[in-house]
DNA sequence: TTTTTTGCCTAACAACCGTTAGACAAAAAT
DNA sequence: ATTTTTGTCTAACGGTTGTTAGGCAAAAAA
């Protein structure tokens, strides 16, 4: 072979594209880019690679596959509403800190899938947004949380979680674990109807 | 004049291109295509603005001066932490659904900025959010709110509120009052101590 | 009326883009 | 030992990018 150990396959080729694209975007990251941080030639990507999509497509549906895989395992065994709603938000915030890069392209360079991607993307999302709602509804159902609008707190503990891609710091103090918690007490004191044993107030 | 009723100015070619920059993003519009929406020719533009890049600025920072305006004004004239909560918050969702295009690309496309100018924009960034964070403060201080962990209530009620540019349509029902309510409630719900009178819980 | 300024145009530039073709050596399979 | 497969390379393609130079007619100023 030409040079020194090199030999990359199609993941390695899928994390350091990741890694370009969280930092400067997708239509900022050239394959040559890519290359370059692989010590290869940009052409040679593409023995691996159909095109530049195709790496797009990989991250996105990855990460669309694990969120919703998550869900229905909490889904499958967790009863109690609230209970489902914290060990969802658990895994949710465990997929995000896991790998930043790849959640931060599937959070935010979607809009550059190809059309054809994109419908089918936007359906697994909206797919997993609905799973949440249920989740909600059933709080509803069992007399723990306030009738509100379900879309919209849906909506306002996704956005808490998904932002945390933006602040997250491996080498930070905050766990993942010790920040699902801290979100889910957030959302849950939104979310709870309000009973007697909640009262703290020491006057 | 070549041709018929033309002359274009700056804040069209802002306008315009902050409608293409929020629907394709930054660096996959290009200034042919700003060029094109208006009827006129890319190297037309540059009479205009000094260069791509500035457009960027322009949006980027005049929104960031509309973020900061509107939460000097909170903390001006409001004193009860919840009112100025409750306001900032307003102003917040007014100011996104005032103009989609231009607060998302402040909320996306920033990264675009070129690095001597992404310094800049993020210190106004974490302006804004200390304002925020010392109205949390605030409630602590007087009693109002649970002494949870600050930096991270303003995190999740940033994000809640800036999600909004995502799913906000101007012809839809929910109009930015009534979007700014529910909001508030959700997180007051979370922040607030709970007290007598919040109890309706009715067995 | 003459001069100056304004706002667009055409043409072109060098740089960069994703991608393909074809060569070639190392490794694996036969 | 020979053939096939694998993984890289160089070279090049057609197209797009931001931007500049220079021209030219309409409008404004003198």
């Amino acid at each position: 072979m030409g040079d020194h150990l090199k030999n990359i396959n199609k993941d390695q080729i899928v994390a350091v594209a990741a890694g370009l694209f969280r930092q400067k975007g997708y239509a900022s990251s050239s394959m040559r880019d890519i290359a370059s941080v692989l010590h290869i030639e940009a052409a040679s990507l593409y023995h691996h690679i159909k095109n530049k999509d195709e790496i797009l497509e990989i991250i996105c549906f990855s990460m669309a596959k694990r969120f919703l895989d998550s869900i229905a395992e909490v889904n499958d065994i967790y009863f109690n509403a609230e209970e489902k709603l914290r060990k969802a938000i658990l895994f949710h915030v465990e997929i995000i800190t896991e790998d930043i890069d790849k959640s931060a392209v599937f959070l935010r360079e979607w809009r550059s899938l190809p059309d054809a991607f994109l419908k089918d993307f936007l359906q697994l999302r909206n797919r997993y947004e609905s799973e949440f709602t249920s989740i909600i509804e059933n709080g509803i159902e069992e007399d723990l949380f306030e009738t509100t609008d379900k879309k919209f707190a849906v909506l306002s503990i996704l956005s808490s979680v998904n932002w945390i891609n933006e602040w997250y710091d491996a080498a930070g103090k905050m766990k993942p674990d010790e920040i699902a918690q801290r979100i889910s007490d957030f959302v849950l004191g939104g979310l709870r109807k309000k009973l007697v044993t909640d009262i703290n107030y020491k006057p």
